[in-house]
DNA sequence: TTCCATGATTAGCC
DNA sequence: GGCTAATCATGGAA
């Protein structure tokens, strides 16, 4: 059956669910005028177009106080919810998308969208604080909540504008239907479904707006906080402190789990920042041994000044408050390898010092160990070298 | 801009 | 899990 044929059958009584329209239809015999009536009046909206604007005005006027105007637009309303829309209302209720709810949490926890409009600066902070940035990269810290807050707060005023336009133009897409359902088919269904294709297309503009945004994050963290970015050369001191020990204990520079943590607070910085210096001191003194020679007679000159101070300080203890009690607390130097007991004692690093200066079981690598290439002997340490006393049993 | 020093990372070893 | 060795990436001096 075409759909005018159709059309016409449901106009003489019956709309295409079954209702009985409110038509001004007679069953008394008179169908066939009525039908020739209908058919007038589809023949002149179909040939509307043909004409010229004067007569299609009039002729519009002319079919807008027709009888059967609210008959027929009716049925036309039913017939397009029928048609074409019923493809379009399988879209309606649409799965929460995954990329979206990705998003989402992702600004969530970055700290950019929160339960607080306006920048978030509180998880704004909490984001950074999780971050955990060490102490010395303070300027950075501050500099990456302030690029974040400002990214929270772009995303926001972005996210209110699109609202806002999104709302102005659902508001005024819906007048300008409820104004031509007067002259057109248009149901409130149609209307609803008009302002969720609105709301799908706005919400697909947000969510290019979370993308962005996510984006601008990720870059901001590569930026400030990737670990090889924010490479920062140690302080002068932290790196003297790493090296006085690294010299003092020359026959066996790998300070124990305790001894690390001392020089870690010492020194203000981590754990695996002192265990990646140690390492690299290491291999580079081991590749290198005379480009570090001056350097470590240096600190070896520096650490016998200091030990001599000990020594003095030592015996006029023992001379003074006899039995000799050991110096504690000493001023912070760090003992000698191969020196003695008695510098032991006198550890800056809380006692964390190993008596005895053999490598650390399980430390020296079979291939190329600390003592198969760098023995204390080919080191002219004047400590080392002087040292009568050498606990080190691998020489 | 180049080059060297240096902190961090990674793979492989024990 | 800690270490070595190689490598990467950046800072800073020349």
């Amino acid at each position: 059956m075409d759909e005018q044929s159709h059309l016409m059958q449901t106009l003489v009584g019956v709309t295409l669910t079954g209702h009985p329209v409110p038509l001004p239809v007679p069953h008394d015999g008179t169908d066939a005028r009525n039908k020739q009536d209908i058919g007038d009046i589809l023949h002149q909206i179909m040939t509307i177009t043909d004409q010229s604007l004067d007569e299609a005005q009039a002729k519009k006027h002319g079919l807008n106080c027709h009888r059967m105007k609210a008959a027929l637009f009716s049925v036309l309303c039913e017939i397009k919810e029928k048609t074409g829309l019923s493809i379009r209302g399988s879209q309606d209720e649409d799965p929460p998308d995954p990329q979206l709810m990705r998003l989402d949490n992702m600004l969530l926890a970055e700290g950019v969208s929160g339960p607080e409009k306006g920048g978030g600066a509180a998880a704004v902070a909490a984001a950074t604080a999780a971050v955990g940035v060490g102490a010395d990269n303070s300027i950075e810290h501050s500099d990456y909540r302030a690029k974040l807050s400002q990214i929270s707060q772009i995303y926001h005023t972005e996210l209110e504008k699109y609202e806002q336009a999104c709302n102005e133009f659902t508001t005024h897409v819906m007048n300008l239907l409820r104004e031509q359902s007067r002259t057109r088919p248009i149901s409130p269904k149609e209307i609803e479904r008009m302002v969720n294709i609105i709301h799908r297309k706005f919400s697909s503009i947000q969510m290019q707006l979370k993308q962005s945004t996510c984006e601008a994050v990720m870059i901001l963290r590569s930026r400030f906080l990737d670990a090889r970015r924010k490479r920062r050369n140690f302080s002068k001191q932290a790196t003297e402190i790493l090296n006085e020990y690294f010299y003092s204990h020359l026959s066996n520079p790998y300070p124990s789990e305790e001894a690390k943590e001392e020089l870690a607070k010492k020194c203000a910085i981590t754990l695996s920042q002192v265990s990646n210096w140690f390492g690299n001191k290491r291999i580079r003194y081991k590749k290198n041994i005379g480009k570090f020679q001056e350097e470590a007679n240096l600190y070896a000159a520096k650490t016998a000044v200091t030990a001599t101070q000990a020594v003095a300080a030592a015996v006029h203890n023992s001379q003074t408050n006899s039995p000799a009690t050991p110096s504690s607390g000493s001023s912070g130097s760090y003992s000698l390898p191969g020196s003695g007991d008695i510098f032991m004692s006198m550890s800056g690093l809380n006692g964390s010092y190993q008596p005895t200066q053999v490598p650390n079981t399980g430390q020296t690598q079979g291939n190329g160990g600390w003592h198969d290439a760098v023995t204390p002997s080919s080191v002219t340490s004047p400590i080392e070298g002087a040292n009568s006393i050498h606990s080190d049993t691998s020489n």
